[in-house]
DNA sequence: GGAAGATGTCATCAC
DNA sequence: CAGTGATGACATCTT
């Protein structure tokens, strides 16, 4: 027995919100203005922060406040800087999301160019920044760019005060920054005009709710794949897009849980890295459909009543509270995990068919629409009661889902499916099956939400984890445990019924969690006595499924071991038949040598006619006549049985035995025995007068 | 459209 | 006595 201190297994838990929880955490700081070391001046406006933040975020940040380190700095930032071009850069360092409206845009990316800020990379600016500005330019110009992204690397982003003027390539800042328009090398980029816009950090995520917002028709078509009341959510996945884009900065805890879907860009090899992303995207794609309310910070148009400004700290933190109009429950977007490529493309074709449904008329007169170089993007905005969608938004729309899913190539305008079509009308939480075919088991190790998920009951005591898998919406991703198969027509039932009861905690929680952990939750959530009779019955459906699913495995695994067991009981049995048959076999052979051996001790020592007669006494009659006529015996010559056994009597069967009757006769002394039956017809030997010589 | 299998749920029993 | 697991029976869904 060794006494080696027995091995620990170390496990890992990678929270992929925490990094969002701290970020809100500060955004709140900032908001109360706690710990602030910094007041920002724009303009005639100030902004309290935290210079680690800001400098985190900021070159321009970082330079100064590393050359003044003084407590309670003050900023003032020079005219270049505005106040519509900072204020979202502030909001973005602090909440990862930038908002943006087609009229700051230009301001905001200067503006970002001038303080080199971090993580603005193409997917924000390099492709929406020229698209927007495209609306003023003609069809030609926004159709070669929108096919040559490649190229949007290099332009020269139009000044704001160039009235959106936007194929002008006109050096945009004065402090121009390295540009790295990394992965193409077909990109000439041309020193003295780089675009200041701080790329350094290409690859890290940016949130474009402002995608999001663009001014969608409350009553669009619903998304078939996401059940909420706007099709603003239509782009929710989209928006994905440019968060998937393989990330440097992201840790491969901010798993995506998409774990096939190649995140990446054209140029971007599939990597869990490329995943990392999407992780903080779905899940506030999940949220949107939680909140009800848009964000305080959105500026999006009150159309929506499902903002798509999705906040993933919020969703850290217990924004669960469904509203009766959404519809997609906590736990119902978590069955968005992995997808592989093929189902990714058909869900986005579904998503991305439906968001640009109403494109069909719309999409003859794209050209049309940007040939007005007075055409403003509200005005391309469809209004209220239109169906129709600008091409802009559908191209946006369609770089980002190709940013999500870059081997999409179909067509936004595809018919939709008729899966999709008619799950678009039904809006309710069943029509979520086609989430059934995501691929639950692609690759669950690269994926730290699986891995969690797969190790929880291991990796922290239900007390412990309660708090982390309480907050985590990932708990919502994936069905617990043994019945992750369980298919989603059922979870969104379940949902529905979670979402009426509005439960603070995700559904699969209930049963997932062990009993004291159960308890524990319910001790913490003051739950409705309708809640409590909700969440209880779904923790005995749930161990009763699993309990359902062990006894028949076991069933089976008894079926099974009992049919091997009559295997091998019929091969005994073919054993033993053939191990008689040869028995039977041997035995007949030893009885034909025994004979064969009494034949000839016969022949050659022939008893005394007492010598036979005692041992006919003490032979069995059927004895004595195999003993004395095996020798010639034939099928034909048998003493019937019936006289055998009966009492036999010598007499009797010396009548059919000459030999015997000739063996008990009484033998002139000295007259030697003869055996006669060598000459008897045997086939007729009853009742045949033996010829005695 | 029906058959067979898979699965979820309920009722019941035993521990 | 409550909680839990096992299991038969039934319903529903999928193939």
């Amino acid at each position: 027995m060794s006494l080696d201190s027995p091995r620990t297994s170390v496990f890992t838990f990678q929270s992929a919100v925490h990094s969002m929880h701290v970020l809100r955490a500060l955004d709140e700081q900032r908001q109360k203005d706690i710990l602030c070391d910094v007041t920002v001046v724009v303009k005639n406006r100030s902004f309290r922060a935290h210079c680690s933040v800001l400098a985190s975020c900021s070159d321009f940040f970082q330079t100064r406040f590393v050359s003044h380190s003084s407590q309670n700095r003050v900023i003032s930032l020079p005219k270049d800087v505005t106040v519509e071009g900072f204020e979202p850069l502030l909001q973005f360092a602090y909440t990862a999301k930038l908002h943006f409206t087609k009229e700051n845009i230009f301001e905001i990316h200067r503006c970002a160019e001038f303080l080199g800020f971090h993580n603005l990379d193409k997917a924000c600016f390099e492709f929406l920044v020229p698209k927007f500005s495209d609306i003023s330019g003609t069809a030609q110009e926004v159709k070669r760019r929108g096919h040559s992204t490649e190229k949007v690397c290099n332009e020269k982003l139009p000044s704001p005060s160039s009235n959106h003027n936007t194929d002008k390539e006109q050096p945009s800042s004065a402090e121009p920054q390295n540009v790295h328009c990394d992965g193409s090398t077909t990109e000439t980029q041309s020193a003295s005009n780089a675009p200041t816009l701080q790329l350094s950090e290409p690859r890290t995520p940016v949130s474009l709710e402002t995608a999001v917002q663009l001014e969608l028709p409350p009553q669009c078509p619903k998304s078939p794949a996401f059940q909420v009341g706007n099709s603003q959510d239509q782009f929710c996945l989209q928006t994905c897009g440019p968060e998937l884009l393989p990330s440097s900065s992201v840790p491969a805890s901010a798993v995506c849980p998409f774990l096939s879907v190649p995140c990446t860009t054209d140029n971007q090899s599939e990597n869990t890295a490329a995943t990392a992303g999407c992780g903080g995207g779905i899940l506030e794609l999940g949220e949107a459909f939680q909140n009800e309310e848009p964000r305080g910070a959105c500026a999006l148009p009150e159309k929506s009543s499902v903002s798509g400004d999705l906040n993933m700290s919020e969703i850290a933190e217990e924004h669960f509270d469904q509203p009766v109009g959404a519809v997609v429950p906590a736990n119902n977007y978590g069955s968005l995990c992995p997808l592989n490529t093929t189902e990714a493309s058909e869900v986005l074709e579904n998503i991305a068919a439906a968001a640009a449904g109403s494109l069909e008329g719309v999409q003859a007169e794209d050209n049309l629409a940007f040939e007005s170089s007075e055409q403003t993007f509200s005005e391309l905005a469809p209004k209220d009661g239109s169906s129709e969608r600008s091409s802009v938004e559908r191209e946006v729309a369609e770089h980002l889902a190709k940013g999500f899913w870059p081997d999409l190539t179909s067509s936004l305008s595809e018919p939709l499916p008729l899966e999709s079509t008619d799950q678009s009308t039904s809006g309710n939480a069943a029509d979520f099956h086609w989430l059934k075919h995501l691929d639950l088991g692609a690759a669950p190790d690269d994926c730290p939400f699986l891995r969690e998920l797969n190790s929880n009951d291991v990796q922290s005591p239900a007390g412990d984890s309660l708090p982390q898998v309480e907050k985590s919406p990932y708990m919502s991703s994936v069905n617990s445990g043994q019945n992750s198969d369980c298919d989603s027509a059922e979870d969104s039932e379940s949902n529905h019924e979670s979402q009426r009861v509005e439960l603070p905690f995700p559904v699969e929680q209930i049963s997932s969690l062990s009993r004291g952990a159960f308890l524990q939750l319910l001790k913490q959530q003051h739950l409705t006595p309708e809640q409590l009779e909700y969440v209880q019955d779904v923790r005995r459906r749930s161990k009763n499924r699993v309990a359902a699913q062990r006894c028949r495995k076991r069933k089976l695994d008894c079926i099974h071991k009992l049919e091997c067991e009559i295997k091998k009981l019929r091969a005994q049995k073919e054993k033993l038949l053939q191990e008689r048959s040869q028995m039977k076999q041997s035995m007949d052979e030893t009885l034909q040598s025994l004979s064969g051996l009494c034949q000839s001790a016969c022949s050659e020592n022939v008893p005394q006619p007492e010598q036979l007669q005692a041992l006919a006494k003490y032979l069995s009659p059927e004895s004595a006549t195999s003993v004395l006529l095996t020798p010639m015996s034939s099928p034909s010559l048998s003493v019937p049985e019936r006289d055998l056994q009966s009492d036999v009597s010598l007499s009797s069967c010396s009548k059919k035995l000459p030999v015997v009757e000739t063996l008990i006769s009484p033998q002139p002394d000295g007259m030697k025995f003869k055996p006669t039956y060598a000459h008897q017809d045997r086939t007729d030997s009853a009742g045949t007068e033996p010829s005695v010589p």
